[in-house]
DNA sequence: GGGCGTCTTAATTTTCCCTTAAGAATCGCG
DNA sequence: CGCGATTCTTAAGGGAAAATTAAGACGCCC
């Protein structure tokens, strides 16, 4: 089977036990980002797509429970897999409740976690998950759809790898040329407007003001609602 | 006795009693998806396809007959095998009401589970095993037969094969790599339009809009009816 | 071996997407 | 305020992907 390259959050205080983690999920060959608190790893959350979170509950600043609540109340469904003290089996339900994917007993086997890991992607596959939300929009990478104010929006390949790339990180500026290497690779295709057609399309489509242009430099979709 | 792989769908939140199950099911061969509440299981029942699913009654967040109740009212009719604690023998007769197939008291011994199993499919096999419903759509799988408003539809090897992987998972795009190799295995078939085909005259047999294309990737059954 | 149903191939048509191009609008800067 | 540069907008052409059709190949059952 086709190992896939994951977006994962961490977010542990325990260095020691966090530095353990990242290692072995980086030599997997996933993306790893770590966060020590709750009030970071929801701001991170906000602004940016993972494929999943693993998520300690006693974190500083704000706890686990405390950000999965939030997260899950602000329609992101990112798979969360939940880190608990051996003896709180009733975390466990709560967690679920709060809508955890999973959750895993510490100290744990590294090679449960990646089992664990690998279950709850298979599961979250079959389904709408990793939908990605962005303000009233949601992205369905899985069936190439997209849903403004309940309507089904058709894009065309190009138009979905732009929108797709764009909100996936809110707030960050793409140069014309990273976004044109998007589409077409390497090959160099210096003078076209291609992109401009196709984020012309994107606004017309969904709403004006979705993408903004950065004059002389590339485009963004901005991280709040000014 | 040629043993057959089923896809089987365990719902229980005792940890270590799920683990026990999931080991020995999956030992035998099958693919064994582990669920812990309610909601989730009801979710991937929806949205995938099971030969068999073994039930938990106290789950958190939905109980067993709930989710019972809302299958078999969403005309679903995969087998289920209903787990029941020792002393509540009125469950069992609810459970059967509610059109359980079996059941089982806890604890229970691995070698009637699977006796049980084996029974269960054998006798399923006689009538319609899994009926998979689509829309306004039927597939028999053992018949290759599907039923639309009422009438039958005669669908060649290729077609049935086709439909039944595609309305398996509604929503999700599968790639035209994806369904050719499930048509010809491994076999490098290279320039041929056999797919596309295929793929009109179930369109042409049943309803037109029912695989919707991607260009440049592939075709989908949508989730929903828009 | 003939006939039937199914699958594949092949040729043609249709559809749809991407790019191009050219003029209009906007922005930034002097 | 005006000019050049950049981006927006629009429409049309080319081209690739998919749909459509028909015919031939294949396998299977009698």
């Amino acid at each position: 089977m086709k190992e896939i390259q994951l977006r994962i959050l961490v977010v542990e205080d325990d260095v020691s036990l966090a530095d353990g983690l990242v290692t072995a999920l980086k030599r997997d060959g996933h993306t790893v980002d770590l966060l020590q608190d709750g009030i970071h790893a929801l701001e991170a959350l906000t602004n940016e797509r993972f494929d999943l979170v693993i998520l300690d509950l006693g974190l500083p600043r704000l706890d686990g429970f405390s950000v999965l609540k939030q997260l899950r109340s602000n329609k992101n469904s990112t798979p969360v897999l939940i880190l608990t003290a051996r003896d709180a089996i009733e975390d466990k339900v709560e967690g679920l409740d709060l809508g955890a994917d999973d959750y895993l007993v510490k100290p744990f086997d590294v090679i449960e976690l990646k089992a664990r890991i690998r279950a709850l992607l298979r599961r979250s596959n079959g389904r709408s998950v990793s939908e990605i939300h962005y303000r009233n929009l949601t992205l369905f990478p899985e069936s190439h759809k997209v849903v403004y104010q309940e309507k089904d929006i058709n894009l065309t390949r190009r138009e979905f790898t732009l929108l797709h790339e764009l909100i996936s990180q809110p707030g960050h500026v793409y140069t014309r040329d990273v976004l044109l290497q998007l589409i077409y690779g390497w090959e160099d295709n210096v003078d076209s407007n291609a992109l401009e057609v196709h984020i012309h399309h994107l606004r017309k489509k969904i709403f004006p003001d979705l993408i903004r242009t950065i004059r002389g430099i590339g485009y963004v979709a901005d991280k709040k609602v000014e």
